[in-house]
DNA sequence: AATGTTGTGTGATGAGTGTCACATACGAAC
DNA sequence: GTTCGTATGTGACACTCATCACACAACATT
């Protein structure tokens, strides 16, 4: 059974923009040294400080990048899913972890013994060109969420990091949702905010009828009006 | 005149650890394809939303990466000098300027066209890796602010910051000092905050006797005081 | 039903710090 | 010297928001 998940997720893995530039000679060796593991939600699996080099792929579910303060406040810098790399950095440079991944549900992964990821980057000028494509697209996350913390109000971070989740409403075209909305602890902890904080922010715009409640998730019926909110 | 500045200056650029896995022939390539150009102190190098892909080396001067707030402050995401190169990221990916670059002090600076920075990147492993390798550095220095400013204090952030300016005191073991105090101004958009409460920390600082001015710099008589108050 | 667990709503309070206002200090240019 | 521009010191004030405290809601476990 194990082996036949990890098949097709390798198959997956390998269509994914990261690996799809690997010849079938690379796709071999990298089905050869790589290895799956099994989280349950809520266990670690990179870190921070340790000095391993694996570099991972989600095959299934979802992983917060975060930190935290000596008092216990959280701050996530990514929230991972299905396709998504992490771990490189260290395979990179060889430095210790820089932050803890924590699986947030159940987490299928794959990874790959850093020295093996580094001849991949190295043997193919592509592959190399798709990882730095990835270390760009984070940095430019990076510091626009460095711009948003230290120059806007709590309420306008919220704001932009709901237009950031938000996905046009197939049954209702104009309006988007938000079928998966983190709860307000790991929410306060993506924008650099508290729980309470959040709460009361959400109150606001539910108030103002920005965003309404829709099952599980949330409704946000007019985009436009959302954005306006988050740059006033 | 120029021609021997730009001579001299490729000769010091091509020694740097970023491109110092050049070969023959690669450096012959860089030497022709690259420009030279001055700027005066307050002039930008690089405007943000721009669509252009050139790739900048610093020869001799100071730059800083920053980003304004409607409201008009600023953040500070680096500050660059001799040897630093900038501008990488829209090589790479080929989506506009994400920061403005401005020249600080006068600044020279040799350029080259975004391809054929590429060409070097997926022609040569090494190059490619010291790429990833600096990428992977912002990244860290990225997240590690953004960890500080939504976790510590505005005290606490200018002091991990003084600790990462200090130098060793050559005339005096022990000490160390600050030749080059940015204004604080410029500091307090480095660490997110304003003038008024950077001036009323260096107050303190200076009560405590953690800094004294020496010269138009600061000395630190003790790091270990400084990092003790840093991590209160 | 009783109980726990986890997520959420909401009031009161105070610390931190951004902003405005103005004074002072320093250096450069004349 | 005088004057100007830039950098810095400092008081007053308002406002955001983290923190503490507790209540309530949803849901699972027994």
């Amino acid at each position: 059974m194990i082996t036949t998940d990890m098949n097709s997720g390798l198959t997956y893995l390998l269509n994914t923009p990261l690996l799809s530039s690997l010849n079938e000679r690379e796709r071999e060796t990298f089905k050869k040294k790589s290895h799956l593991k099994e989280f349950d939600a809520g266990h670690s699996i990179v870190e921070q400080g340790d000095f391993n080099t694996q570099v991972f792929f989600i095959l299934k579910g979802t992983a917060h990048v975060l930190n935290y303060s000596e008092s216990g406040r959280a701050i996530t810098y990514a929230a991972l899913t299905d396709g998504d790399m992490f771990g490189e950095m260290a395979a990179i440079d060889g430095l210790p972890r820089s932050a803890w991944v924590c699986s947030i549900t159940n987490c299928k992964v794959i990874y790959l013994p850093g020295t093996d990821f580094i001849e991949l980057v190295t043997g193919n000028p592509n592959m190399a060109l798709a990882v730095l494509k990835k270390l760009s697209f984070n940095l430019r996350l990076s510091d626009e969420r460095l711009t948003d913390i230290s120059l806007l109000g709590a309420e306008q971070r919220v704001c932009i990091e709901l237009i950031r989740m938000a996905q046009p409403d197939l049954a209702n075209p104009g309006s988007h949702v938000i079928l998966e909305m983190p709860t307000q602890v790991n929410l306060a902890s993506m924008v650099g905010s508290s729980r309470e904080t959040i709460s009361r922010i959400f109150g606001r715009l539910k108030d103002d009828a920005i965003i309404t409640r829709f099952g599980r998730g949330y409704r946000i019926p007019s985009r436009e009006r959302l954005k306006q909110r988050a740059f006033t």
